[in-house]
DNA sequence: TCAACTGCTCTTTTT
DNA sequence: GAGCAGTTGA
C-alpha cells in the first residue's frame, strides 16, 4: 500500500510515474490544516513521536523547523541524510503537505536513491504524499524538458558528456585552424566549464579575457555553443546555466514551480557552485522556506567550482536564517575521531571550528602501514581483511578501500583477486564510457535526436561501412559551409543536390542515411529492449565485436552490451515514444550502474571523493604520499591543498570501527619508480594516536614480508603464492623469476567468466606465458597467463 | 580505405 | 604501460 514516487517522469505531462496502484490517494493527501499553520508559525508541536524518534534533540528541532531559511552545519557521521529524511517524512506526514510541494536536492544519483528508499521505510501506509529528489543536474533536464521552449530550442535536446564535449571541440579547433597540441581540447572545455559554473555565458566571457589563452578559449566557446545549438544538444554545465536563464527571463515558469515546490531542502550545500546557488536562491525566493546541510570541512569540489563561500555566507544571504550545529557523531570511535581532528585542524578557511566528539568509546587504535610498492600495499590490505574476516566476524561487504586517483585501483583489484576476495569498484571505466556501449547509445542517441553530430561522427563507420576519415571530412565540409546537422547533410545528398562526393563515396553514404531513416522508423514504433534487439541485429553487432576483439575480449565487451538490455528493460513501463528518450537521460544523467553490479557481499574500492557521505566498519585508505595525496597537481596551492587535506578527512571520517592508513616505499607509475615519500599530512597526526604493526599484531602474512614503521622496507622475498590462486602469483613470478611455466596440459582449471576447463597447451611468450584452455560449454580459448584470472583446481 | 605500426602523452577528483 | 593520434604501405 506504500505510495512512492521514482524516477523517471513522464515528460509528457511532467508528472512522476508512481510504481503503485493508486494514485489517486497521493493526489487527495490532506492539505497543511490552516490552524495549525497559524497556531504555530515556525515550530508545530503535534510531532509524531514514532518520525523524529531516531534523531537526537538537535537534530529533532532542525526536523521540527516549518518556515524560513535553515543551515544544519554538521560533522561528519552527524547523520545529516538521516535527518534530511526524517524531515521530509516529518513534513509530509504530520503536517501534511500536499503532493508535489517538496523539492529534495541531493548531490549524487545514489544519495538521492538512498534517501526515496529510507523514505519508503520510514512513511506508513496512506500516509505518503509524493516528493521531487533528484541532483540538481537530472532536476535541470527535467524543467528544460519542460519549458525550454521559451528559450527557442528543442525539448528533444541531447546531453553531452565530458567526451562528446572534446569531440565538438575538436571540431571547433580544426575550423578555427588551431592546433590541437598547442590548445588542447580538455583544457578549453575546463574553461568553458568553468565559465558555466559561473553563468558567464559567451558575452559576459568576452569581457572577462585575462589572457591570449582566454582570448582563444573565446573564439572556441562562441563557435563551441554554436555547434551545440546546430546540434540540439547541451552539455551538462548548460542544463544549469540555461536552467538559470529560464527562471530569469520567463518568471511566469519560474511561479510555476514556486507554485509546484514550497519547500526546498539541499544536501551537501558546502559542494554547490555558482549556478546551483543562484538556483537554489531562483528557486526558494518565494516561500524562503529552504533547508540547507553542509560541512565545510567537506567541501572537496572546488575544481569543478563549488564555492565554499555559498555556506560561510549563508547567513548574509538569508538574515533570519537559523542556524543548527550538529557536533556529536553518531559513526565513528573516537581513536578515528582524533585522527579525524589532527588532519583536518592545521587548515585554514574554516570559520568555525566544529569539535566532534562521539560516546562510542575509545575504540581501536588506528594503524599506520608502509607498504614495499604499491602491490605490496595492496596486499597488506587483502591480507588484513581476511585476518579481520577470520579473527573478528567481519564481512567482506565491511570494508572499503579508498584512494585518491582511480589508476590506483589496480593493484589493490589484484591483491583482493589473489586473496579470492570479491570486490566491486565503483566509478573506474564507467559502464557507460565503455566504447561499445558509447558505440550502441550514439546510434539511439541519433535516432533520438537526427542532429546530433556527434553521435553521428561516431558511429557513421563503426561497424566498418566503407566510410573512411576523407569522406567524414568532406560531409562536415559540405554541411559546415551551408550551417546545417551531418544528417541534413545527408539527407540533401540523398535529395540529389550537388555535392563534392563521388559515386563511389557517396554510395555508401546514403546507406548509411538508409540504415538510419528504416531504423529511425522502427524506433518509433519498437519498445526499448525490442529496438535495442533490432539494432544489434541489424548492425550484426555481434559479429563485429568479435571479430574485432577476438573471442575472449569480443565476448566481455558484448557481455557490457547486454548489460544495456536491463537498463532497457526498466522503461518498457512507460509509453513507447517516452522509453527512449527517458533512457537516454538516465544514461547521461546517472553515471553509475552500481545499483545493477554492486554484489551484496563485495568489499568496496572507492575514489575518497565518490566516497563522501558514506560509512563502512573498516576502511584503508592507500597511497598517503607526497604527490598522491596530496596530489602533485596541487601542490603549489595553498586553497588546494587545503582541499587535499580535507579529501583525507572525509575518507578518516568514512570508517567506523577501523582504520589502515598505507603508504608505500615506492610507487610506479606508468613505467617509472619512484620513491615514495609518506604525505606531509601524516605528519600533523600525533604518532601515539597511531599503532605501527610489529610482529605478530599484523598478520603472519604481511609480518613476514617486511619491518613494520619507517624503516626502509624490504622488497618482497620471492614470490608469494597462496595455495588459493596462481592469478597473482604468476603475475609476480613473470617479473622476477624466469620461464618455468605455471600452467600444463591436463591442469583442471577455473576462469571467472568461463568457468572450468582443462589446460591443453602452454607455451612461454615474452616473460609471460599463453595458455590454451578448453572450456565446458565454451571450447577452446587463448588467453596470456597474467591476465586471465585463472586458478589452478587440482 | 584500411590495417599495421610508431611514437607520444597521459592521470586528479564528477554531474 | 596503455591508449591514441598520426603515418605508412597495401
Amino acid at each position: 500500500m506504500r505510495q512512492v514516487v521514482y524516477f523517471p517522469f513522464d515528460y509528457a505531462t511532467c508528472t512522476p510515474i508512481v510504481k503503485s496502484p493508486d494514485l489517486t490517494a497521493a493526489r487527495q493527501f490532506p492539505t497543511i490544516p490552516a490552524e495549525a499553520k497559524h497556531k504555530e508559525s515556525t515550530y508545530l508541536m503535534n510531532t509524531n513521536a514514532d518520525l523524529l524518534a531516531g534523531l537526537n534533540p538537535a537534530q529533532q528541532q532542525a526536523a521540527r523547523i516549518v518556515e524560513g531559511p535553515v543551515l544544519v552545519l554538521a560533522g561528519p557521521g552527524s547523520g545529516k541524510t538521516r535527518l534530511l529524511t526524517h524531515r521530509i517524512a516529518y513534513l509530509i506526514d504530520p503536517i501534511g503537505v500536499p503532493p508535489y510541494n517538496i523539492l529534495g536536492v541531493t548531490f549524487t544519483n545514489r544519495a538521492a536513491r538512498e534517501m526515496r528508499e529510507r523514505l519508503e521505510d520510514l512513511v506508513g501506509a496512506g500516509r505518503t504524499a509524493t516528493l521531487t529528489l533528484g541532483t540538481f543536474h537530472s532536476l535541470c533536464a527535467r524543467f528544460l524538458r519542460r519549458d525550454i521552449q521559451h528559450l527557442g530550442r528543442e525539448r528533444d535536446f541531447a546531453i553531452y558528456d565530458a567526451d562528446d564535449q572534446e569531440q565538438v571541440l575538436r571540431r571547433v579547433l580544426r575550423e578555427l585552424q588551431l592546433d590541437e597540441k598547442k590548445y588542447p581540447p580538455r583544457a578549453i572545455k575546463g574553461r568553458i566549464s568553468e565559465a558555466k559554473n559561473e553563468l558567464i555565458g559567451v558575452q559576459e566571457f568576452a569581457r572577462i579575457v585575462r589572457d591570449y589563452f582566454d582570448e582563444i578559449v573565446l573564439r572556441c566557446y562562441e563557435r563551441y555553443q554554436a555547434l551545440l545549438r546546430e546540434s540540439n544538444a547541451l552539455d551538462f554545465d548548460d542544463l544549469l546555466m540555461e536552467t538559470v536563464r529560464l527562471f530569469e527571463q520567463h518568471p511566469e515558469v519560474l511561479a510555476k514551480y514556486h507554485e509546484r515546490y514550497h519547500y526546498l531542502l539541499v544536501d551537501e550545500y558546502q559542494d554547490t557552485n555558482r549556478a546551483q546557488y543562484v538556483l537554489v536562491r531562483q528557486l526558494a525566493s518565494r516561500h524562503r522556506n529552504l533547508f540547507v546541510v553542509g560541512d565545510e570541512d567537506q567541501s572537496i569540489f572546488g575544481w569543478r567550482g563549488a564555492d565554499i563561500r555559498n555556506i560561510l555566507q549563508f547567513e548574509d544571504d538569508y538574515p533570519d536564517a537559523r542556524v543548527i550545529l550538529l557536533e556529536q557523531n553518531y559513526r565513528s570511535t573516537q581513536a578515528i575521531l582524533d585522527i579525524a581532528q589532527a588532519v583536518i585542524q592545521p587548515g585554514g578557511q574554516r570559520k568555525r571550528h566544529k569539535q566532534l566528539w562521539t560516546e562510542n568509546g575509545g575504540g581501536t587504535q588506528v594503524t599506520l602501514i608502509e607498504g614495499y610498492d604499491q602491490d605490496d600495499e595492496a596486499q597488506r590490505v587483502a591480507d588484513e581483511i581476511v585476518r579481520l574476516m577470520a579473527s573478528e566476524g567481519y564481512q567482506q561487504r565491511d570494508f572499503a578501500v579508498m584512494y585518491r586517483t582511480n589508476a590506483q585501483s589496480r593493484a589493490i583489484e589484484e591483491a583482493l583477486l589473489s586473496r579470492r576476495l570479491p570486490y566491486y569498484i565503483v566509478g573506474g571505466t564507467r559502464f557507460y564510457e565503455r566504447k561499445e556501449v558509447k558505440d550502441v547509445l550514439a546510434y539511439l542517441r541519433l535516432l533520438a535526436n537526427p542532429a546530433d553530430s556527434v553521435s553521428l561522427e561516431r558511429i557513421i563507420n563503426t561497424p566498418k561501412r566503407g566510410i573512411g576519415t576523407g569522406t567524414v571530412a568532406e560531409l562536415q565540409r559540405f554541411a559546415g559551409g551551408q550551417g546545417v546537422p551531418l544528417f541534413t547533410a545527408l539527407q540533401q545528398l540523398q535529395a540529389g543536390e550537388k555535392s563534392p562526393f563521388t559515386e563511389r563515396t557517396r554510395t555508401p553514404l546514403l546507406r548509411f542515411l538508409e540504415l538510419i531513416e528504416s531504423l529511425a522508423a522502427q524506433s518509433r514504433e519498437l519498445p526499448l529492449p525490442k529496438l535495442l534487439e533490432a539494432l544489434l541485429e541489424r548492425l550484426a553487432f555481434r559479429e563485429y565485436l568479435l571479430s574485432s576483439y577476438g573471442p575472449d575480449e569480443g565476448d566481455e565487451r558484448l557481455g557490457n552490451v547486454v548489460e544495456l538490455f536491463n537498463v532497457a528493460e526498466d522503461y518498457t513501463g512507460l509509453e513507447q515514444p517516452l522509453q527512449l528518450p527517458a533512457f537516454l537521460e538516465e544514461v547521461a544523467l546517472v553515471a553509475d550502474l552500481d545499483s545493477l553490479n554492486q554484489e551484496q557481499a563485495s568489499v568496496t574500492c572507492i575514489t575518497l571523493h565518490q566516497a563522501k557521505g558514506l560509512e563502512y566498519p573498516v576502511v584503508f585508505i592507500v597511497g598517503l604520499e607526497d604527490g598522491i595525496l596530496p596530489h602533485s597537481r596541487s601542490r603549489d596551492n595553498a586553497n588546494q591543498m587545503d582541499e587535499e587535506r580535507r579529501l583525507l578527512y572525509v575518507g578518516v571520517t568514512r570508517a567506523r570501527e577501523r582504520l589502515y592508513l598505507l603508504y608505500a616505499f615506492r610507487r610506479s607509475t606508468y613505467g617509472r619508480t619512484t620513491t615514495g615519500v609518506p604525505s606531509p599530512f601524516l605528519r600533523d597526526i600525533p604518532p601515539h594516536l597511531l599503532r605501527k604493526p610489529g610482529g605478530r599484531s599484523t598478520s603472519s602474512v604481511a609480518a613476514a614480508m617486511a619491518q613494520p614503521g619507517i624503516s626502509p622496507a624490504r622488497p618482497p622475498q620471492g614470490s608469494r603464492s597462496s595455495p588459493i590462486s596462481t592469478g597473482r602469483a604468476a603475475r609476480q613470478a613473470a617479473g622476477s623469476a624466469a620461464s618455468s611455466l605455471r600452467y600444463r596440459p591436463g591442469q583442471r582449471v577455473q576462469h571467472a567468466r568461463y568457468g572450468e576447463g582443462i589446460v591443453l597447451s602452454s607455451t612461454p611468450m615474452d616473460g609471460d606465458e599463453e595458455v590454451v584452455v578448453n572450456f565446458k560449454g565454451e571450447g577452446k580459448k587463448h588467453m596470456i597467463a597474467s591476465l586471465a584470472k585463472l586458478t589452478v583446481l587440482d
